[in-house]
DNA sequence: GAGTTCATGTAACCGGTTACATGATTAG
DNA sequence: CTAATCATGTAACCGGTTACATGAACTC
């Protein structure tokens, strides 16, 4: 009993978002989803056992305010020693994996001879607006931190990550439109 | 007890390996760990199980060969049921997940800013070595099929499907590369 | 001698995700 | 009137991964 570790770099992306301001756990959640969530993302049964963790060591302090109806809330902010902690992950080398998650439509594509080159397409096909639809939001995302007016500390890390998005999910949409051109000839 | 349904795709996985003729739970591993493992891998502890159900619904037939040693060889064999049920399957419209897994990298990148350019940097080369080191994969099974002899039902989809990891390790490469110039502007 | 390969199978481990309890307020 | 939002927290669920039992043969 009592074990559970785990949730390795989730005090990493917690601390993370601290740096932009002091957060509940409820909103460490929204603001995650809004930014870091295509590749990084997090839920409450992560979040608030990790804040506790977080609080134990002196990484981060608390403010509670008083709420009637809702439970008190608990503001979050990161300390001295939380930024050094951030700081010390930041520059520690680590081994990365480059794999990709299980792909059931490249499953289907692999298999493609056992059944008809339409069918394919028609999956490829279907494959590819979802990719459409994904970059989109890297598109827009992209147009807002071009139009900012404060560019700060954050604005070419923001924008590198966001041009991850993008190169990926195109690059993806050419394949698609290559494939379904190699299985029509 | 006795639930454990799960291995969704597993058992599609397994019937596409076994159109290309019999194998065992042993070797079924060991095709895939050398063709569709980048995008689909499993384990004994997912093939076995799946293989007992598929037996159970004549979806292939066994073989039994004694060997002295070792454990009785089971040699399993699609059949015409299964071949229907793979083709039903390859047929079936899904809603496909197009969503990337959880990044170390694009974390660190993401809140770089608490560290400087030049650790970022390092860590984005480390990647793509990483990702280089993947590449080399693509492009040698690339030459394979493309020198084959006989180019049967399954090259075009091989081909294809290995387009997708080149096209992929490609433009993240070129994401490393555009990357730390601008972090070194 | 130690380690890998062949070969099957299952139980335990682990940890991310889901679901729920609680409850006031606001939006549709 | 229902559903979503705010807000915290935890227990249970679920299922993929790991580890082990078994043991002969072969390689370093």
């Amino acid at each position: 009993m009592a074990n559970r570790p785990a949730r390795v770099n989730t005090k990493f992306a917690v601390l993370g978002i601290l740096t932009l301001g002091p957060h509940t756990g409820y909103d460490i959640k929204q603001h995650m989803e809004e930014s870091t969530s295509y590749f990084w993302n997090e839920n409450y049964g992560q979040i608030y056992p990790s804040l506790a963790e977080l609080l134990d060591t002196n990484d981060i302090d608390v403010e509670i305010i008083r709420q009637d109806g809702k439970p008190d809330k608990k503001r979050y902010s990161i300390t001295d020693q939380g930024r050094r902690t951030l700081s010390t992950w930041l520059s520690q080398p680590t081994d990365y994996a480059v794999e990709l998650k299980k792909n059931e439509l490249l499953l289907r594509v692999f298999f493609g001879s056992n059944s008809s080159p339409e069918t394919i397409i028609t999956h490829i096909e279907a494959y590819q607006r979802k990719l459409e639809e994904s970059l989109k939001v890297f598109e827009e995302l992209e147009k807002w931190l071009l139009n900012l007016e404060n560019k700060d500390v954050n604005y070419k890390y923001w924008m590198i990550t966001n041009q991850y998005g993008k190169k990926h999910f195109t690059s993806l949409i050419n394949w698609c439109e290559e494939s379904i051109e190699i299985l029509n000839s």
